[in-house]
DNA sequence: GCTGCCATGTAAACCGTTACATGATTGG
DNA sequence: CCAATCATGTAACGGTTTACATGGCAGC
């Protein structure tokens, strides 16, 4: 469903534009929100043509199709963004990460950690060269972006500072299921 | 893959367990990291045993089947802690909405963020009353997840001060593809 | 004419969610 | 005995990724 309004809220702020072109600005404006490839969108564009939510405008060269969105698109994506309550469910490669630091030696945790300050301090340089204060689209998106990714990097050094603050040889290495991680794990 | 590994972490943490312990631990433990039903966890055990990841260690009282980690599988476990580099794609319906913002008039707007705002402050309150400081599992994740709360809490406010701040009745509202949009949305 | 980019698509495999289905055990 | 919870699974569907496939056009 999602994929569906990332591709309506493209066409209603840009106007017409082919599947290429809303690939292409997939990449370069909502990348940090919402991923999709052509071969996701294409298939997608046609689907929602049935629908009649979008409709081709006209066809260019080589193929090249303009869809733009219906007014029947246009309603039903305002009706997502004020009715849908989102979920807030994240799946994220680097909490899973964070997560499982306790099963790591002190040197290897403290690798994995300055990896993923590296993670967020590469997505922050994306989005800070990034028009800040246009007043426009993905805006809001961009300072969420911003904040959550300066949220990041503070975990990070704190995290840090507390395993480079520990004694060289701490016992917090493998070791099955001990009481205390059992309890840490447990119910809550 | 992730899955994967998710299990294997709570197995090599808490030790044997089956199926449905496994699915109570993402519930409990897990779930703001990553989100896995019965439905997916039961066939992925069992192709994880034929792999060798993991092994049926004895079988209880109906048909309970308790599953240890390998030797193997904590060997993969550590192998994927140290060297995958974790993939920062985020999909965040929320993050869909801010986005999407400027489509709507500010009274809806409004709305919106607010309700954003309840569900971040939602999510921060089950976190905070989980037991911050146990020297155990999932520790770091949940201040992980406690500092990006805060940022979203502080996104959000920001965010409303500035749409209450604007002039009851401002031009922001529906309107296609204008040159300033067009370029806001476009190459970085 | 060759190389590289523009532009469009299909197919298979994989991952995740929702709905369905079943039986055993525990507590009232 | 009945209801709730434990415990395990399958099936269908939809979304996502990866690999494959094709042809046009532009510049060298």
């Amino acid at each position: 469903m999602s994929l569906r309004i990332a591709l309506l809220g493209l066409l209603d702020a840009t106007g017409p534009a082919s599947g290429y072109d809303l690939a292409k600005s997939f990449e370069r404006s909502l990348n940090h929100v919402w991923q999709a490839g052509h071969t996701q969108i294409y298939p997608e564009l046609v689907k929602m043509a049935a629908d009649g939510l979008v409709a081709v405008e006209s066809e260019g060269a080589r193929g090249r199709k303009l869809y733009a969105i219906t007014p029947e698109g246009a309603s039903q994506l305002r009706s997502w963004l004020v009715e849908r309550e989102p979920s807030s469910a994240t799946r994220s490669e680097v909490a899973l990460q964070a997560f499982l630091l306790p099963l790591l030696d002190r040197e290897s945790a403290i690798a994995v950690v300055e990896r993923i300050r590296a993670r967020f301090a590469e997505r922050l340089a994306v989005l800070e060269c990034k028009p800040k204060d246009t007043p426009g689209f993905g805006r809001y998106a961009l300072r969420l972006g911003l904040t959550q990714g300066h949220a990041g990097l503070a975990w990070a050094d704190e995290t840090l500072a507390e395993l480079r603050g520990l004694e060289p040889a701490p016992a917090e290495l493998s070791g099955p299921a001990s009481a205390a991680v059992d309890d840490a794990v447990g119910r809550d």
